[in-house]
RNA sequence: GGAGAGAUGGCUGAGUGGUCGAAAGCGCUCCCCUGCUAAGGGAGUAAGGGUUAAAAGCCCUUCGAGGGUUCGAAUCCCUCUCUCUCCGCCA
């Protein structure tokens, strides 16, 4: 949530910014709701104020024996006109709230002009995409070779966008989730965490993907619903939804692996091959909770973690910063790492490294006590992929393929795999 | 799933219709005093919001959550959630 504030100061600067994600604010309209707002809420006050002197007078005039009838009678009309102020306030502030729960938040003056992710701007590259001396196969059809990746039997069970993985290929899965959980806590300084998989809705209002992207999640049918969650950001980031963290407890760096499920709304037609885009995907998240003034500093930081893990798996990968247009609701930047998959020849997107500033902390009133003041300030909060594991393993199978359809083990892995060291074909 | 108990400020814990944002203790901060010392005295110490350019001040809200009764609710009524104990069931 963009701080009400700055809304109401300076709606048309606000317009101005969204504007460069091609969000279209109606500062007007807003403001004209908050003028209306500052007189009822104004009124609503001073009627309440009344009430309570009115109230503690008719107490004290008990206390000494009077006859409070009188006073009753001048009170008489003042519970139905605060009534009727406190109920058309709250209309009011629900429509403002809707407003401004919608509103995506302010990107840094640093991120590129743009309006998809073909006005990205490459940051750096690491590594170089290795040269086959045969015809480089994608993950499908090395997953066929082996026999372990089968999208027949997901399909049985589940519909599309669905795998089921056998044998070694499950297990290197498996070792690319270890393997990072190691890594994050035992040289980056996270912290492992489990986390509930299904959250309620106050949680994902938290981190924003409601009330606007209700269409990408899976919702149960109880009353009140759940949410299977879309990505751990959400359970890792509302840890702190409603609380003050104590400056000697700064910065918080969490790492959680979860399954993330997402419906895919809106993007039928799009990576229907293979397992680049699932309903259900595992993944290791990083999130940072810090002061306000790091929180750019921090970027950089969970950005290089994430990066950390490509490079000790040797696979190539290009940093890209996502420009206004493709830029996430919640992030004010966002960087991109994105991993070469041969298959494809083409980079694709690996990890999405994002600072969402106080924007997120504002809707969970998640805060912590800034020692040099004493008082409480919302904090920053950041999160990334570090790394998808679903994608981790395509990037694997692809960058280690070798003439036979056989894959190499790398060698971060190794430790991992009971001795394997490779996956052979037609297991 | 069944039975019972509970939810109050950073913590412990009082408060059962009126001047209670809330006693007391602990903790913490500041000040004072003190050289028989793991002592004494004093003051302060919640969060959110409105008004304001901002601050001060003033005002509003908050005693698990949401409704209700009342001029007035931490206190009364209803619904819900969570925690604890016991039983059952289960991983």
């Amino acid at each position: 949530m963009i701080d009400p504030k700055l809304l109401r100061q300076s709606a048309a600067d606000v317009a101005k910014g969204l504007a460069r994600r091609g969000f279209k604010f109606d500062a007007d309209t807003y403001l004209a709701l908050e003028d209306k707002r500052k007189s009822l809420q104004v009124e609503a006050e001073s009627l309440r104020s009344e009430r309570n002197t009115s109230s503690k007078s008719i107490g004290m005039a008990k206390a000494r024996g009077e006859d409070i009838e009188p006073l009753l009678k001048a009170v008489n009309d003042l519970g139905e006109r605060l009534e009727n102020a406190d109920a058309r306030l709250k209309e009011l502030q629900s429509q403002l709230l809707d407003i401004e729960l919608g509103l995506p938040n302010l990107l840094h003056a640093d991120v590129p002009d743009g309006v998809d992710e073909a006005d990205n701007a490459e940051v750096r590259r690491w590594g170089t995409p290795a040269e086959f001396s045969f015809k480089a196969l994608d993950h499908v059809d090395l997953g066929g070779a082996s026999g372990l990746l089968d999208f027949d039997g997901a399909a049985k069970l589940s519909g599309s966008r669905f795998a089921v993985m056998h044998g070694p290929l499950a297990r290197l899965q498996r070792a690319l989730i270890q393997f990072m959980l190691d890594v994050h806590t035992s040289e980056h300084g996270y912290r492992e965490t489990y986390v509930p998989y299904i959250v309620q809705a106050d949680a994902l209002y938290g981190t924003g993907q409601l009330p606007k992207f209700e269409a990408d999640l899976f919702k149960t049918q109880d009353d009140p619903p759940f949410y299977l969650i879309p990505t751990a950001e959400v359970s890792l980031t509302n840890l702190v939804r409603d609380s003050i963290v104590e400056a000697k407890d700064m910065p918080v760096r969490l790492v959680a692996h979860t399954p993330c499920f997402r419906s895919e709304a809106g993007s039928y037609g799009r990576d229907t091959r293979g397992m680049i885009r699932q309903h259900q995907f595992e993944k290791v998240e990083l999130v940072h909770l810090v002061p306000g003034s790091d929180s750019f500093a921090a970027l950089e930081l969970l950005t290089s973690h994430a990066e950390a893990i490509l490079q000790k798996l040797e696979l190539p990968y290009r940093v890209v910063k996502l420009c206004a247009g493709d830029t996430g609701f919640a992030a004010t930047t966002t960087y991109d790492i994105e991993v070469w998959l041969p298959g494809q020849s083409a980079y694709r997107e690996i990890s999405s490294c994002s600072n969402c500033t106080d924007f997120q902390a504002r809707r969970m009133q998640a805060r912590w006590r800034n020692p040099e003041t004493g008082k409480p300030e919302l904090l920053h909060t950041l999160n990334g992929s570090g790394v998808a594991a679903g994608r981790a393993l395509i990037a694997v199978m692809e960058n280690y393929q070798q003439a036979d359809g056989s894959i190499r083990i790398p060698q971060a892995l190794l430790p991992y795999m009971g001795g394997l060291t490779e996956i052979a074909v037609n297991n």
